[in-house]
DNA sequence: ACAATCTTAATTGTATACAATAATTATACA
DNA sequence: TGTATAATTATTGTATACAATTAAGATTGT
């Protein structure tokens, strides 16, 4: 289960106090986690605002604070959207992973318990089930949990958060670049992962993590192109 | 000069729009950089917002983004005080760093340019001439400002505003735990670091930055006490 | 005198109203 | 018919007013 604990330590990433705030920024959170709201999609603050049935100040709030996360664009005057990662944006975050996971990886390993390992066992079971029921953007959810399940294990909050930012910024890019529709979501690693961790081997934890995480960036079709936004219309008007 | 760029790319770590949001949250960060705002001190919305001349509102919104990097810290219905890092969140945002920075400084060596390097003279200029005119405050925001240059070289935003955020949060440790009055703030690296961009010799400044920011970290008084806060009463009560 | 409780004051949380800006549509002109 | 300009609409930016919560001070009882 994701459970309780997930969310709370989300918190210490907005760094806002318990409230309707922090709620709405969760929610659209998730939303955006599972590939419900996608890249580009306007977040427009009376709309969102009249969902949840609350104000454009709790609401505005809630988007900076996502805007500050990287998973909202605002632009002045126009409003917030749901981000869409360049491609540079893309190759910077997953360098980015590439650097700091696999040594929290390593730490973790250190310093795993029973119950975390039975935890992540626990995530990579909902994983599985999720995407045998069909439910893509929540399988993928499940599997960025996974990820951030590790660093907390590591007990590194200051790079905690920094992965849990990450992460969510990747969901984007997975929406957005993902060039692998088939792909049984890289199970595979999580658990060798898991094994590592069993055996407390810091150097195959972190080795494992890095070759995971490289893999995922090559999954990824960065190549120019992809800019639907602008040809639509020229698309369009051609045809 | 730390010059009109650098506030530029603080617009990013924000990802705030322009307007007096910003500009309050700008004015707080440099504020709080040069030690001009102690950990701790009380940031009343309202007497911020007389101070600028500007509502609530606006206030409100600087220092949740404020909140968001780590510098401020929000306690519900109590209001906004600049954080006070603890002893534990130190020594991660130091390890942090030198899980980064030197990776950073690694790839600015290589692309380097020699505007560039008259830019980080520039700064290491300022810097002593600060120190020298006796603006500790001034010289440590300068100090900083130089690690950050040192990113934006490296042109790796994702990795650049960690770099900036982290180096925030460190300048409130600095003020906290630093325990060197003496020292000239470690001019020395700086100018190793930049004789090795000069070089473009990635993996002498990948070592130097490593082992500058050991040193930092080992300059830290990272034991316990210094919880003046509520001890102070006690003492006062016992004279 | 000390402690506990209640009252009061001050500050933040939220909603709403107004102003400013940008996008869209309509209109006039070439 | 296409383009440029102007009016309109819709949405965000900001300020202010009110509600809720907390902290501090006063009051009462032991």
């Amino acid at each position: 289960m994701p459970d309780k604990k997930d969310t709370h330590r989300l918190h210490d990433l907005f760094q806002l106090p318990p409230g309707r705030t922090l709620d709405i920024c969760l929610k659209l959170h998730t939303a955006i986690l599972e590939h419900r709201l996608a890249p580009g999609t306007k977040l427009s603050e009376d709309e969102v605002g009249e969902i949840y049935g609350t104000s454009r100040t709790v609401v505005r709030a809630a988007l900076q604070a996502l805007a500050h996360s990287g998973l909202v664009k605002i632009a002045k005057n126009r409003g917030a959207f749901v981000a869409k990662p360049s491609i540079r944006e893309a190759h910077e975050i997953f360098e980015a992973r590439a650097l700091i996971e696999p040594r929290v990886a390593r730490m973790a390993a250190k310093s795993i318990s029973e119950t975390d390992l039975e935890r992540l066992r626990a995530h990579i079971d909902a994983e599985h089930e999720a995407l045998h029921a069909g439910d893509m953007g929540k399988a993928l959810s499940l599997s960025g949990a996974f990820h951030t399940a590790i660093a907390d294990i590591a007990d590194q909050q200051v790079l905690a958060n920094m992965v849990r930012s990450l992460i969510s910024r990747s969901s984007l890019i997975i929406a957005m670049y993902w060039q692998r529709p088939d792909t049984a979501c890289e199970s595979h690693s999580h658990h060798a992962l898991l094994k590592a961790f069993a055996d407390h081997d810091g150097d195959a934890a972190e080795e494992i993590q890095k070759s995971h995480l490289i893999d995922l960036h090559s999954g990824l079709n960065l190549v120019e192109a992809q800019q639907q936004d602008k040809s639509l219309k020229d698309i369009l008007r051609a045809g």
